[in-house]
DNA sequence: GTCTATAATTTGATAGAC
DNA sequence: GTCTATCAAATTATAGAC
């Protein structure tokens, strides 16, 4: 807290005022970001394009919102595991299953449409997208040339196609 | 220490006989962490295969030896920044690099081989395969019916291959 | 090699003046 | 809305008995 005080530019104490708890601060952190996620994954996929573009548009939005929410994602990776055994941050749990549930509907009709292949299980599918994008925040540097419109293009590039050669078994 | 203490089955003071510090066990159990892995890459590089075969391998590997360090691993994912910015963990960063270098070195030698498609940049590779195995510690548990050779190779059927079918664009 | 007891610091939080 | 001053608990580490 006397960290975080002297970021904002006050005493740890006056943090009180505008917080009840520390918790109270990251519920806030942590509950912004997932609106934030989850209003945007809902306005793609109402547009109602197709499966692969979806999953696309998904992906970039994912790549940007952890940009716009830096503490959040830090937050959830580094002590995901601790805040969500506690009473209060239940919340997360629910969160991230509705997150899974739209991408694995998006997957399916991908592999209904055609797009998709249809040997890969939804579930694995979301999970290594999930995780690639996820991670990615992990060393991605807003400063350097890469914007994440490019790591999520590049990202994408990879995931959808491979990185075996195509004549090579 | 006193958690630590009490899943040995001694008191936290007791620990200070063993080890001279906190950070010094952490010390210990990274480095074991980087031996282990870093010997086994190096001795399916030195095997010679190609370069996919060697991949493969080395994803095995990495798969494996995530599982048997389980405690060098969600130490290195929830608290790897901190330690590394430790004057005493310097080594961190210089064992990370070598790893870089041998998994760029044989995605190199895909690339030249042919196996590997020629318009993909081997770091991002490195990194999109290393986060994908990486973060699948941290939902894998090794008590389902998943071995992790199962998941190193959807894994590995989804990073050559790619999620789009071969008949779409 | 482990225990008891305790030192020294850090940390989340509070009360009340201004 | 911020500050001063302080509390209470937690935490790493140490000294010395057994």
């Amino acid at each position: 807290m006397r960290a975080i005080g002297e970021a904002a530019g006050v005493l740890s104490g006056s943090l009180y005022h505008h917080f009840d708890s520390k918790e109270a601060m990251v519920d806030e952190l942590l509950a912004t970001y997932f609106e934030a996620l989850l209003g945007r994954y809902n306005e793609i996929i109402e547009a109602g394009r197709p499966p692969l573009e979806t999953f696309r548009e998904m992906v970039y939005v994912a790549f940007d919102t952890i940009e716009q929410h830096r503490a959040a994602t830090r937050t959830l990776q580094n002590e995901g595991r601790y805040f969500a055994a506690l009473p209060r941050f239940a919340y997360l749990k629910d969160r991230e299953r509705t997150i899974e549930e739209l991408w694995i509907g998006i997957i399916k009709s991908g592999k209904a449409s055609g797009a998709i292949r249809s040997n890969l299980d939804p579930r694995t599918v979301y999970r290594f997208a999930r995780d690639g994008i996820w991670v990615a925040a992990r060393w991605y540097k807003p400063t350097g040339k890469l914007t994440h419109r490019d790591l999520a293009d590049q990202f994408l590039t990879i995931l959808l196609a491979g990185i075996a050669a195509p004549t090579t078994e």
